[in-house]
RNA sequence: GCCUCUGUAGCUCAGUUGGUAGAGCAGGGGACUGAAAAUCCCCGUGUCGUUGGUUCGAUUCCGACCGGAGGCA
């Protein structure tokens, strides 16, 4: 039987310790779907599974990466399939466990890449050539190319814009093409998704809010200013839990309004990962009540895996 | 006690030479195929402090009152 558990879900929403004990009673191993839990540091702010809290279950795809390396979803799907591979081969059970709705979707649709690359060279010049002569003259440029595409986007969108120029102009074939062709070959695979919902949003933000105090307890100050002080870090930089803290550094605002401002950053991307795993029919949904404990979040993913027939 | 300023969206504030008002932030919704913890789009009715007066009409002008800030004593 080749299925897969999924759990996914917002940030703070309790979606490691849910994985912990499923692969606990499927006899299972977690393969982590984060994009800032790959790299080697950041351990804090990324909220990646302490030893205590993986309690002997292996984990993988968590700090294997160094900052200063980038990353991308190609990356990601090439290693989530060879995990799972190994897995299945040790005759154990997979359980995908993250926030990073791309990766995830990218490897539950068993999406191809073809051989586009990245051209930063060619993304400057693209950046630049936006600045000087506006935005909607980049995307009219695109229009030019693929208007598919460029009737889907919005001029202000640049990255967007730019990363389909850099398709056609890497590889020949139009971004609209290659969607296309990355969607030829459904997965060989079965999944059970699940996704961590709250009955009221208030749950979220206090338990985001506690996290984060939680995090400054367990050294995230230190783990921040070390990121601080070594800048080359392409994808890296992005995560939530460094960034915010570096006005705090340099000297321009109160840990106290970094604090805040790093609780409601979270609380913003939290939204949007509810966005995401909203709009996927194929995951089921554990609503957490208001005074549910963690016996109750574990019967209702066991319920729904069982609907699915599974083990 | 007197004088001045001030009270408009959850917050910070615009504004209406009198015809019941709009930005930023917050919040909500959405998109998402190689940097995705990123990037981007859409959504603003609120006793315009309260209460009288002037007026066809007041959030806007006038008075009183109640908050807040400052100044003089």
């Amino acid at each position: 039987m080749n299925k897969i558990i999924v759990v996914c879900g917002p940030t703070a929403s309790g979606k490691t310790a849910l994985a912990v004990e499923l692969a606990k009673r499927y006899d299972g191993e977690v393969i982590s779907a984060d994009s800032m839990q790959i790299y080697t540091d950041m351990d804090v702010a990324s909220a990646k599974a302490t030893p205590e809290e993986q309690q002997g279950i292996p984990h993988h795809l968590l700090g294997f990466l160094e900052p200063t390396e980038s990353f991308s979803v190609a990356d990601y799907v090439g290693q989530c399939d060879k995990c799972v591979r190994d897995i299945f081969a040790r005759g154990k059970t997979p359980i995908i466990c993250g926030g990073t709705g791309l990766y995830i979707s990218s490897f539950v649709d068993n999406l191809t890449f073809d051989d586009s690359r990245q051209d930063l060279a060619y993304r400057e010049e693209m950046r630049r050539f936006a600045e000087e002569n506006g935005n909607a003259a980049l995307l009219e440029k695109l229009r030019e190319v693929d208007p598919e595409t460029a009737a889907t986007l919005h001029e202000n969108n640049v990255g967007r814009v730019i990363r389909a120029l850099e398709v056609y102009k890497t590889t020949g074939h139009t971004i609209s093409q290659a969607k296309a062709m990355s969607r030829r070959n459904p997965s060989p695979y079965e999944f059970i998704m699940i996704t961590i919902e709250f009955e009221d949003r208030e749950q979220l933000r206090e338990r985001i809010n506690r996290r984060v105090d939680v995090m400054l307890e367990n050294g995230l100050l230190d783990e921040a200013r070390k990121c601080f002080e070594q800048p080359d870090r392409p994808t890296a930089a992005q995560a939530i839990g460094c960034k915010e803290l570096y006005p705090y550094f340099r000297g321009e605002r109160t840990l106290g309004e970094c604090v805040e401002e790093l609780k409601l950053r979270t609380r913003q991307y939290a939204k949007r990962q509810l966005t995401w795993f909203r709009r996927d029919e194929r995951i089921k949904h554990i609503i957490v009540g208001k005074n549910d404990d963690f016996s109750d979040i574990i019967e209702k993913a066991v319920k729904i895996i069982e609907s699915e027939n599974y083990p």
